[in-house]
DNA sequence: ACCTGAACACCGTTCAAGT
DNA sequence: ACCTGAACACCGTTCAAGT
């Protein structure tokens, strides 16, 4: 009968990783406390240090598992048609992951990862932010946009989709109004504020 | 001999938040301890209380003075010159802020602005991201730019000005990187992702 | 009005000890 | 290996009291 959920359950780590998402997500990072967590999860004040050195360190890991999440999210998005289509789309999910967890993409954002989180955490950020790139590249191989270096023009899209990410998650503009600036920032991101001949 | 600095300062406020952002700027939000703050000034730790009745109060505080002091620097350098340049200057005013305080602006971009704070936070923001808007309007009366709601382009062009502070502040791009990332993203911007016929 | 000092419940971190 | 329990120094918040 191992369905006792023995005391080491071996899944700690990731108990206390979802707990903590949760937490975050319904109070708040300061109402995020290691001992509290424990509790919920039904070990002693202690027992988490064992898989995170540092409250920081899991706070790295819950950023990491946000960038990784997003990553998989973009990636689950990024289907076919029109470059503006796509771009919209990717925002949407972009927008919809910064609705449902604007305390988590406030960490991800907030520079407190560790050099001691480094490499993983590097790889999870690549990851996510290439997608832009890559929606980049297909869309100049249709010759719908311009040439140029996929990486770096998939980077100023990321620009415009944290942005209006941001503005959302901090609640300075509203889910109603993000759809708006959402048009207006495509629009003017495909066609460029300088005036057209056509 | 009033220059004696008597116990009850009267200035005690302003103190406190002065000290707080210095802290907050070297050592990040987490270090910031209320108690500890009342003992750099030089008070009893209960004696804060009296001008922010919370720790979130105080972060509040921290929160609109820096809106009101982006948006002064934003003021400082709204000179003339054609639309890019300008564009240029203003990012790199939001870019050195985000540098040189990192945590405040995310404290900026953090939903935690206490309902309680909302009128002088509200226009405190308000006051900070006009200028965006205004050098949109300057720019359309120059024929430099389309056409449109200067208040609505304004805001996406406030959001790629939000989206490079954003990845600086994290840490995710680096200062110089920052400046290549820059330039791509005026030129995607005034130029349009979608090619040109000239 | 503004500040003090004591009290309360909580926190992160460390360490010796158990199985 | 993984968990426990006690200990340490600190925290935010509240409240009666002082001037």
């Amino acid at each position: 009968m191992t369905l006792k959920r023995s005391y080491h359950h071996g899944d700690l780590r990731e108990q206390l990783l979802q707990r903590a998402e949760l937490t975050l997500r319904e109070s708040g990072v300061d109402r995020l406390s290691l001992r509290q967590l424990a509790r919920d999860v039904g070990v002693t004040h202690n027992a988490p240090s064992r898989h995170f050195r540092d409250k920081q360190a899991l706070l790295d890991a819950l950023a990491q598992s946000g960038f990784e999440r997003l990553g998989a999210d973009f990636r689950a998005t990024d289907v076919d048609g029109p470059f503006a289509d796509r771009f919209r789309r990717l925002a949407r999910t972009y927008l919809s992951f910064a609705v449902a967890n604007p305390a988590l993409l406030t960490l991800m954002f907030a520079r407190k990862h560790s050099p001691t989180a480094g490499a993983e955490m590097a790889a999870a950020v690549q990851q996510a932010f290439t997608v832009p790139a890559l929606l980049t590249a297909q869309a100049q191989e249709r010759g719908e946009i311009v040439a140029g270096d996929p990486l770096r023009i998939g980077m100023s899209v990321a620009v415009s989709l944290q942005g209006l990410a941001s503005f959302v998650s901090s609640g300075l503009v509203t889910p109603e109004a993000a759809e708006e600036l959402l048009e207006e920032t495509i629009t003017h991101l495909t066609q460029g504020l300088f005036p057209r001949d056509t």
